[in-house]
DNA sequence: CAGAATCCCATTCGATACTG
DNA sequence: CAGTATCGAATGGGATTCTG
């Protein structure tokens, strides 16, 4: 009783502000107040690999309806994990950015997702993101990769560059000319079923791969996922 | 119209289960599915530390009703994150306990920790469950640590020891005895403030070193706070 | 104490329509 | 395209009660 009106925080509409729901001063249970709402961490993700409009982020997102992206946006800008930005007058078009903690969040996606690989139970035969696929192979690349490469992906349209080098593989959104190696598909998920399933390259129709095709084929063997846990 | 029936998916009542939200296969969006439901998480965290009762679960969330926990128990245990396990008969008594694969979440409840240290905002003044304190200090600890000791914890009555070697340390619940220190305390907050606040010893009334106290006084410089990102 | 069952209000969400 | 406004339906979750 006596407590009611303490949860029902007058400026906490449609926020994701510290402090609603836990009570709590761990700083798991603070990640969770900001990030921890329903989509909030799958449009971080979608910004990981750069500033993107709103339709760029509902696409890659498919079934996430205006509103809630409305409402995600302005919860995480007001906690300081993007902000969004006016383009300069050329373009004249607004578009929203992770701040610099925000793409601190990268390696709590990946965590994530090395965790979900390595459930007895998941199962991808689902849509996936051109952004989901690439930071997958960000977070799946073997720690001890000594190649050195520049490959290109060109997916549903969308272009981007993956240079490895010292271990290290930033990727970029940026055409794909001059890469060593590129990659073609039409979705994201045909080439998950080429880098992380048995498929034989033939048996995927729609899959091309231009320039050194060796040099394609070694790069494909530096990614897996990490085995099932009991 | 065509797509309803399939969201109102008829097992997936009040459950973890997966293809509920987000429909998609990026391992993040499936890891989400089964811990980014509100205070799921938080169940697991405390778990962390070894197999609990329902109302030692409750004691560390002070916040959360019993229908929401049952509801999270059973959603995590369906997932595969924990079973439930009846204790032999003299104790006769029912725990929750995580499976390997839960187990393996601690890295991620640890990135969430880590990246929410380096958020602007982060006011730490609220109640901290002991266990909460335990795995931060795991995720805190300088990677370089060169000392070996084995620390007693007493915090609110729950004992804990951390044995340090080699640059790991792994945290029980154990009687504190035969330790090369002890930290006493009646709350996790006074302790989080010894070990990552300014503040000095004797401000921290209710505060406790046994043991070697010189040994304590080092154990403490081992733990510090990320930076804050810009 | 450990939870299941019920009741009921508040929040959230998705669909649709609308606007600059 | 980039949202805002509105509405009805689903869900969430607190309080309470009941049972073993």
């Amino acid at each position: 009783m006596k407590l009611r009106k303490e949860t029902a925080n007058p400026d906490a509409s449609a926020g994701a502000l510290h402090g609603r729901w836990y009570r709590d001063a761990c700083g798991t249970a603070f990640a969770l107040e900001v990030i921890g709402e329903r989509w909030s961490l799958l449009v971080v993700r979608e910004l990981m690999l750069g500033a993107l409009r709103f339709s760029d982020i509902r696409a890659g997102l498919p079934s996430i309806s205006a509103k809630v992206l409305t409402e995600r946006l302005a919860g995480l800008e007001r906690a300081g994990v993007l902000r969004r930005r006016r383009l300069d007058p050329p373009v004249a078009v607004q578009v929203y950015e992770l701040t610099e903690w925000g793409y601190l969040a990268e390696p709590l996606i990946q965590e994530l997702g090395r965790w979900a690989a390595r459930s007895p139970l998941h199962d991808p035969t689902l849509p996936l993101s051109p952004v989901a696929f690439m930071l997958s192979l960000r977070t799946m690349l073997d720690d001890h990769a000594s190649l050195d490469c520049d490959i290109g992906f060109v997916i549903a349209g969308q272009t981007f560059r993956a240079r490895l080098a010292g271990g290290d593989m930033p990727v970029t959104r940026e055409p794909v000319d001059g890469a060593g190696a590129v990659f073609r598909a039409p979705d994201a998920a045909l080439l998950a079923a080429r880098f992380y399933g048995d498929v034989p390259p033939r048996a995927l129709p729609g899959l091309v791969i231009e320039g050194d095709v060796d040099l394609a084929q070694r790069f494909v063997g530096l990614f897996a996922l990490p085995p099932k846990a009991g």
